[in-house]
DNA sequence: ATGTATTTGTACGTATGTATG
DNA sequence: ACATACATACGTACAAATACA
């Protein structure tokens, strides 16, 4: 593990375990240097990444507090798949593979992921249930070119999992749009969806470290189940 | 300006300007510390500003590329006041402030702000209209300790702007979350809902940047003209 | 109100490690 | 094996904001 990495997990772990309290100052630049035997870029880049996570609040002339973490519960934010999610929430939870095939796509989705004309993709959709009740609806299309080989275990398990594990491609970046769309039919289908008749829409493009794009999802939630939290720092400067 | 703040923006103007074409590689960090007249460091800053905020992807041993910002309409992540947020759109925008008084908080409101008996809180309730449509429904409860004296005028224009160009303080970060909740009469009454019988709730703590919590707001927003776009990065390690 | 010490921020330099092609 | 490019780690010096005597 790099350096300023241990450096931030060993206070993390501190401040998890409240041996550092919120509201509490961490010890100075200069002082956590010497205490772990690092220099002070190290040390600058850990409390960085502490502070980007929302773990404390820089000041220059003051120093560093620590926040406090548990007020709300925290970040669903950023890239993380269903199953990196669902490890976090102690629910009853299932997935069910409604269908999963490597099929040619139609216009809109060869525009959509900017397909050349002999390039199939797989289309995934799956169910996600919360203490038996089907809340989530998820739909994703992959390039084919880039995951050429998809089975029902698979989806089943971690799409990402098995992208950047067994295939050993690094995943870079996302852009996602979270907006609300009446249900249609199929969605009426798939879930159990009481009298809404909104769903929370999450699109997603999903691109390599390379830049190439290859997925498109989108994540249908029932209302009440749907919750998004977010840490926003007023300036992001957290160089 | 700070050094890597100009490059950064130098950058980001040929990025925008095309100078720089999506898709093609920047200059390496040793070709531009020269052009730059620059330390090596103080061009990493300037390009980890720009990964952080969606410009570019970086990757070690090949270089940073150019990314394609028109693709999608941009975050509108982040901590932006609705004001900042307003100018970047190209509609008919009007804010009506239904009430912006000093009053003496109930048990919930002491509770969620962390007040003592004697602190009082400015309640504001704003409209906002999108093409004379009333859609979005603004409640911001602000501790009265911290900021005294507030009019219709100044709500009506920026709160945050205020707070922090004139009072002088440095809003350091908020915690926000969206929900979906069932319309109230409320906001039956002061907004234009047509059959919609559900809204986006955004809620949101506010802290300064000494970690006081000052503010609490609730921003209920017509489904349909809600949008929240996101920028993620699989590992947020842009040091 | 002033100066001094403290603390974080910026800038520069150098060396070595690691991934890519 | 080699060159290239970014990543990590060490160091120094000074600037800017803050706290306190």
């Amino acid at each position: 593990m790099k350096k300023y990495e241990s450096i931030y997990q060993d206070l993390l772990t501190k401040i998890e375990e409240h041996k550092i309290k919120a509201g509490e100052k961490l010890p100075g630049e200069f002082e956590l240097r010497d205490y772990y035997n690092a220099s002070r870029d190290t040390i600058r880049k850990a409390l960085s990444l502490l502070s980007q996570n929302g773990y404390i609040q820089k000041s220059q002339g003051k120093g560093s507090i620590v926040l406090d973490i548990n007020r709300f519960n925290f970040p669903v934010s950023g890239l993380t798949s269903f199953k990196e999610l669902a490890t976090s929430i102690d629910r009853k939870i299932e997935t069910i593979v409604i269908c999963c095939e490597c099929i040619e796509p139609d216009e809109e989705i060869k525009h959509l992921l900017m397909l050349d004309d002999n390039t199939k993709v797989w289309y995934i959709e799956r169910i996600r249930k919360f203490d038996d009740e089907a809340v989530i609806f998820d739909t994703d299309i992959v390039n084919a070119d880039i995951v050429p080989s998809l089975t029902k275990e698979i989806v089943q398990n971690s799409l990402f999992d098995y992208i950047e594990n067994k295939l050993g491609l690094k995943i870079g970046y996302a852009k996602k749009e979270i907006t609300c769309r009446p249900v249609t039919s199929k969605d009426q289908k798939v879930l159990d969806l009481k009298n809404y008749d909104m769903l929370v829409n999450i699109a997603s493009f999903v691109f390599l470290e390379d830049t190439t794009l290859f997925q498109y999802t989108i994540s249908k939630h029932r209302p009440d189940k749907f919750r998004f939290s977010d840490f926003a720092r007023r300036t992001k400067n957290t160089l």
